[in-house]
DNA sequence: TAATAATGTTAGCAGCGTAAACATAGTATA
DNA sequence: TATACTATGTTTACGCTGCTAACATTATTA
C-alpha cells in the first residue's frame, strides 16, 4: 500500500537525517526544528515524541559528526597496507582535515557551544571515540612513550588540526605582507609537508 | 537636568557597549536585540536606527573581541623590558590562551559562523591586526626568513593557540589511558612548557 | 521660521521553540 | 475477541524573536 501512514514507524531516524541534511545545508543557526518536521513530512511538534528538546536533536547530528569523523581517522590508518607508522598517522590528518572541511558546517556544529557536551554523555564518547584513534596511532609511532609526553602530542595534534580547520577555511585570512601571498596559501599549496613540519616527524 | 531625554545621545555606543555585555554573560546564541535594548533602557526597536541588522551588531562585539585580542597581544610583548624575543613569544602566546578563557563567549562568537566576516571588512580587518602581532613578532625571532617559513610559523602557532582554547575550555576532554590522568592536565600544569615544547623554542 | 534630517516610539507581522489537549494506531491483558 | 493502555501522531495556542512600517520628537539647516 502507497498509503501514508498515520503512525511513520521510523520517523525518529528520519528526523535525525534529516536534522544533518539540513545541518549542512544551511548550518546549525540556520535550523528550525519546523523545517526539519517538515523536510520529514511531518507536523512541527512530532519531533517532541523523539526528542525533549531541540538541542537533544542537534545532540544527536553532532554525535553522528563525531562518529563519522572516527570511522574516517580509522579508514585512513587501515585503507592501505605496507604504510609505514608516520605515513599512516600523516594519513590520519589529512583525513581530519579533509572532514572539517568537507562537513564545514556539521563540523561548527560539533565545536558549537549551542549544544553542552556535559549534558549528552552519548556525545562525549563519540567525541571520545574520535580522540582514540588518535592515541592509539601516537602509541604505535612513539613506543613506550611516556603517559606525559603522550598527552602533549595528542594535544598538540589535535589543536593544531582544529586551528588549521578554522583557519583553512578562511575564517582569517591572515597577509603577511601586505602585498605579498598569504600565509594560508603556503599551507593550502602542500598539506602534507606542512603537517610533516608541524608535527614534527 | 536628570529628566531623561528624547534623543540618547550616545546610543549606539551604549548599544555596543550592552551587547559585549549580554554577549559575555549569556553567550552570543542567547542574546536577544530585545534584551540589548532593555538593557540599554531603551525601546525595541531603536537599534534598527544604529544596525541594519542584528548581525551588524554582533560583528561590532566582535570587532571589539578581536581588538582586545590585539591590544593583549601587543601589551605582552611590550610591558616588560630586558626579556628575550623567545620570552616574549611565549608571553604572547600565554596572553592569547587567557584572552579565549577569560572571554570564552566573546571568543566563541568571534570565531562563530553566524557572523559572515567576508560582509563586514572592518571585522576583517580587525582580525588581521591581531594576526599582525604576530608575524611582527615572528620577524623579530627569526630575522631574515623566509616568506614561507614565516607563513608556516605564523599559521602553526595560531592553529595551535586557537585549537588549545578549545581544548583547555573542556569542549573534549580526553582520556588517555581509560583511568589515567587526561591528557589536558599534562597541558594545564604548566601552559608555559607546553608552548616552549610545542612552537619548538 | 520653516523645511528637512536624524533618532526615538508604537503597533504589528511571520517565524520560532515549546506545552497542552486531542486523535489514532499498536500492544497487552481480560 | 473485546478492552484498556501505551506509543506516536496532529491541532491549537502561547510568549519570544528579528524586523518593517507608520508615527513622534528633536536637531539641523536654508
Amino acid at each position: 500500500m502507497l498509503i501514508m501512514k498515520y503512525h511513520h514507524g521510523n520517523l525518529k531516524e528520519e528526523l535525525i537525517l534529516s536534522a544533518c541534511k539540513v545541518c549542512e545545508l544551511s548550518g546549525h543557526d540556520h535550523m528550525s526544528l519546523r523545517s526539519i518536521a517538515k523536510e520529514a513530512s511531518v507536523s512541527q511538534t512530532a519531533p517532541y515524541r523523539h526528542f525533549k528538546t531541540k538541542e537533544c536533536l542537534l545532540a544527536e547530528v553532532s554525535k553522528r559528526g563525531f562518529e563519522e569523523l572516527t570511522d574516517r581517522l580509522r579508514s585512513a590508518i587501515n585503507l592501505k597496507d605496507n604504510v609505514s607508522t608516520k605515513d599512516k598517522f600523516l594519513e590520519m590528518g589529512l583525513a581530519y582535515l579533509e572532514f572539517g572541511l568537507e562537513k564545514r558546517k556539521t563540523y561548527d556544529l560539533m565545536h558549537s557551544p549551542v549544544i553542552d557536551k556535559v549534558e549528552f554523555p552519548e556525545l562525549l564518547d563519540a567525541a571520545q571515540g574520535a580522540f582514540e584513534e588518535l592515541v592509539q596511532i601516537l602509541k604505535d609511532l612513539y613506543p613506550g612513550i611516556s603517559e606525559d609526553s603522550l598527552g602533549q602530542k595528542c594535544i598538540k595534534f589535535w589543536a593544531l588540526m582544529h586551528g588549521l580547520v578554522g583557519l583553512l577555511d578562511m575564517k582569517i585570512e591572515p597577509e603577511i605582507d601586505s602585498n605579498a601571498g598569504e600565509a594560508m596559501s603556503v599551507v593550502k599549496k602542500d598539506y602534507r609537508s606542512f603537517l610533516e613540519q608541524s608535527l614534527e616527524l
